[in-house]
DNA sequence: AACCTTTACAACCGCGGGCTT
DNA sequence: CAAGCCCGCGGTTGTAAAGGT
């Protein structure tokens, strides 16, 4: 593949960005929209490569950035999220309206994952054993600590079981979002969220499958759910499309579940009504 | 006050993948 | 179909600020 070198130019400048290098780049960005990021600088009276203006943009400079501490939903929210998804810190962000995935990712990196070697320090029997509420149960820790060890733990588990199955299951499983940003465009053909999708299969998935058979389908968005146990569905191209509300509904279950997250932790309402679905196909 | 360590976060780097030619 | 271009992602590094000794 043609990768481009960054930066390979001789002269450009780098390393952190100088007021006046911010106002050129703000003011361009005002007066024609980012496009081109290669061109970029060039057109802007930048001496800096393109990467390096978009990194500033995205980052940093983009009016509709929410700056300060996460607030304890947020916080909830990534752990929730990374719990799912793992490392995908665009997908969280796009969970996240005005964060960024970088900042996301070093609020992991720095608060969250400290938090859980801390855990994993004060009961390390929790890190490899089966139920992750069960091993937790009666630990003096903060619950923000526990919550984050349950979910790591329940991740690491399930993405080992996965990966086993994946060897030898011919399952094909596609997970896309429906959101216009980049990261539906990238996501279109991601590998499956792990832990979801076994939570999905797993008592906690056919509990939530009865009680989405009960209800009927809401705002005209198609949910075929397999019955539970029925493995003729399940061998079919079965498609089942979950809403923002279904995933909320579902994670609330899962947590309720695994004894966790007293009250529920709501993500952030989708921007366009419907943030996020996830397409189940040749569900097994 | 000086030095060392830790923390927080901005920025860089390399890569993968989509699109275009 | 292959090569080139561009963008975005995740991992990592650099560094200023804060805290500790």
């Amino acid at each position: 593949m043609g990768r481009t070198p960054c930066c390979e130019s001789k002269g450009l400048k780098k390393g952190p960005w100088t007021p006046e290098e911010d106002k050129l780049l703000l003011d361009y960005v005002h007066a024609n929209a980012p496009g081109n990021w290669r061109m970029l600088p060039k057109l802007a009276g930048l001496n800096r490569c393109g990467k390096s203006c978009r990194l500033r943009w995205t980052n940093y400079l983009r009016p509709d950035i929410k700056r300060g501490p996460f607030t304890p939903e947020e916080h909830k929210s990534i752990l929730q999220l990374h719990a799912i998804v793992g490392n995908k810190w665009s997908m969280i962000a796009a969970q996240l309206p005005g964060r960024t995935d970088n900042e996301i990712k070093n609020y992991w990196n720095t608060n969250l994952k400290k938090q859980l070697r801390q855990q994993a320090a004060l009961n390390p029997a929790a890190a490899g054993d089966h139920h992750p509420a069960a091993q937790l149960a009666g630990s003096s820790s903060s619950l923000a600590a526990r919550h984050t060890a349950q979910w790591e733990t329940a991740r690491l588990e399930a993405e080992a079981r996965l990966s086993m199955l994946s060897t030898t299951s011919a399952a094909t499983t596609s997970v896309t979002a429906s959101s216009s940003s980049s990261t539906a465009e990238h996501g279109a053909d991601a590998p499956p969220s792990d832990v979801f999708l076994r939570l999905w299969n797993s008592e906690v998935g056919d509990t939530f499958r009865r009680k989405a058979v009960a209800a009927p389908p809401r705002e005209g968005k198609a949910v075929a759910v397999p019955p539970p146990g029925d493995d003729s569905s399940a061998a079919s191209n079965v498609t089942v499309a979950v809403t923002t509300e279904d995933y909320q509904v579902f994670m609330d279950l899962a947590a309720e579940e695994f004894g966790l997250f007293h009250g529920g932790f709501p993500l952030y309402p989708p921007a366009d009504g419907l943030a996020q679905s996830f397409m189940f196909a040749d569900f097994h």
